[in-house]
DNA sequence: GACGAAAGACTACCTTGGTAGTATTACCGA
DNA sequence: TCGGTAATACTACCAAGGTAGTCTTTCGTC
């Protein structure tokens, strides 16, 4: 179905995230969810659910007077659009040259570089 | 100087591209470059270029009636921040995780795997 | 049964990216 | 010098993310 894009906001991410964690979830659950690191106000959370479930981002159902929201996008589809973004738009589409960037421009754990040496070991002999 | 975040679109990160490979570029050039993947009016060009130096993404100096824009954003601080996001926002910082994702989404190379391989051998030389 | 709390519906506003038309100015060639 | 062209300036619009106020309905409770 050919997914567009997916151009999301931070709050809409952090929403999402939300609906991941926690599939019908209502809207006052949400804003509470957020609030430690966003003081939104109510409406803004139903608002904003409103918004994405026009863009089919979300869905809800009924439940008495509360609706009850879950994501109709998964982390998936959501991590490879920006993982094209980030390796396509910067990196012309070189994983290496992405991957080096990353490497280089912050501090990486001994424990990372070993999981991640693990992780082209598998690649390499999945491809092989 | 606590750079914020940088949020580009998708035409600024073009016009940059133009720019860090062509330094002190008139909006002309800009826009002939541009052309054969963006149809975009001469004016659009300009305008977007004027916005981007209002927000000190570019500036510009003047050769007689024309304006040459150069960059004022380098190529590594949109990198850094892009790569930011992706980590950060995505995977909660784990860098291991963002690669894993890398990894398992879209084909690889033999040669890519081999590069990658030897990234991570320098970078636990470096952290040694 | 009245009343306040809680939920959704609507509406509004601001910002920014993107796009482009119109106006103005300056220069160059016939 | 006259006119066309090319440059910038200004203005306007639209879409989308983000934010929130107000209105209406619906419960639960005293």
């Amino acid at each position: 179905m050919a997914t567009p894009p997916l151009r999301l906001g931070e709050l809409q991410l952090r929403i999402l995230e939300v609906l991941w964690k926690s599939p019908d979830s209502s809207v006052g659950f949400v804003h509470e969810t957020l609030k430690p690191e966003r003081a939104l106000a109510y409406t803004t959370v139903a608002t904003m659910l409103r918004k994405m479930e026009a863009r089919d981002l979300v869905s809800h159902r009924e439940e008495g007077r509360t609706f009850l929201y879950r994501a109709m996008v998964q982390a998936d589809d959501v991590n490879r659009s920006a993982g094209d973004h980030f390796v396509g738009r910067l990196f012309e589409g070189s994983i290496a040259d992405a991957v080096s960037h990353l490497l280089t421009t912050r501090e990486v754990s001994r424990d990372e570089l070993d999981q991640l040496e693990k992780l082209i070991r598998e690649a390499k002999r999945r491809s092989k």
